[in-house]
DNA sequence: GGCGGGATTATGTGCAGACATATTTGTGTA
DNA sequence: TACACAAATATGTCTGCACATAATCCCGCC
């Protein structure tokens, strides 16, 4: 137990994790553990607030903090750039645009991004590749609307990254599934269509106003991996 | 602008959404922003280490806090039991092992388990069902030397449920992926082998030695969802 | 010009005290 | 017995201050 709020976070976690604390239990009040740790009120607070956060206790005023009952894993995803994830592996990162025309989005894609009847978006597709090898291959429908009037060409680079790093800080929401490879995947990655997939499946908003929907088809045998 | 420190946290993500502060650009440090707002450094700073936490502000000591150049989306998976899953989905959930067995694991297994070779694990299958039809289908191989002398009947209740029970708050990683349905999951869920399915691995750990892998193949169609 | 080392500085952490807020719990009354 | 209301209490938040820590900056030296 060396020192800092840190220390203190540890301590009640092993207390936790040995049973001393069942699942369930309630844990002394701040006061009391503050007096126990020789530490203020406010230290003790946040150990236990960051306990609280990964799901591990359950806080309530008054009621005072309990073991959770069942412990609810809470894992921190990061998503990144498509091109960052590549060259994290040691790759080298390469892009292509593929199609890139006005078209009206099909119905589904309509009602997740709640748009007009007869709205017209953007649709691209483009792949993504890892040392010359398929590695995404991209369905996007964009809303021009939200764009401000931009117009930009993504031929060069990728609706991915310009979206960072011109619309970023938006809201959204992000699906996994598995699917079988359509006949445009299987093309770019030259695979029979029915292969499973790894599927991301993006919406994006700022206020209130959709700005893009996208299918990302990961190659064969992908693996989305995390950490608990 | 209400009060206390979300309104200071929604202010600066404001000034950063409508690109006041740019991508990259430094923000001005917690004792200018505590004049600003009339409130505590600490109240600033725990409103900036908010925003630090999901990826928006990136800070250091000394060099001062900056808007994050490519905002990493950082998302929160809660992870939750499959009884859990099924019931708030308002469907009854049902359980039914189907085999548990001493058998020695796969390569594969053994490897991520880390075991010695020649090590015996148990083995079990089981199907988890929402509203009587198959919803999971699970396939266990559980270290019998981590589970402290008990050797639980997992007739009844799931080797999940037990292993929440009974270990809680243990380590361990997580993998998504898409694959098709082998013989045993075309078997459980009615389908031709080979559809893709939605593939969860879990692998499982106390301080240093492996309790269980498992890996849950999803009904067709599953959408693991999260929000941004 | 290049480099090393100390002064500077913004964040990280801690403390003690105060008040706010949400619940629970107990009490008195219908 | 049932219900409304008040007291008790644990957490949530804030303030103001202090010192620790890690970068950076800058100055002097070679």
């Amino acid at each position: 137990m060396s020192h800092g709020w840190e220390a203190i976070r540890a301590d009640v976690l092993r207390r936790i994790q040995t049973r001393e604390w069942g699942p369930g239990a309630a844990i002394p009040t701040e006061e009391a553990l503050s007096r126990e740790f020789g530490c203020a009120r406010a230290t003790v607070g946040r150990a236990l607030r960051d306990l609280a956060a990964t799901g591990v206790l359950e806080r309530r005023r008054k009621a005072g903090t309990r073991v959770a009952m069942r412990p609810v894993r809470r894992a921190t995803l990061e998503i990144p750039v498509i091109r960052q994830e590549v060259e994290r592996r040691g790759q080298t990162y390469a892009y292509r645009l593929l199609a890139d025309a006005p078209e009206p989005p099909p119905l589904p894609v309509a009602l997740r991004l709640r748009l007009p009847a007869g709205a017209v978006l953007r649709h691209l597709t483009c792949l993504h590749s890892a040392d010359g090898r398929p590695f995404i291959c991209e369905d996007r429908w964009l809303n021009p609307a939200a764009l401000g009037g931009q117009q930009p060409d993504f031929a060069a680079q990728s609706a991915n990254e310009w979206l960072v790093a011109n619309m970023p800080y938006t809201a959204g929401d992000i699906a996994f599934s598995a699917a079988g490879a359509g006949a445009d995947d299987a093309a770019a990655f030259g695979i029979d269509p029915g292969t499973p997939l790894f599927i991301v499946e993006r919406t994006t908003w700022t206020a209130d106003t959709a700005i893009t929907f996208v299918r990302l088809a990961y190659m064969p045998g992908y693996r989305l991996r995390m950490t608990l």
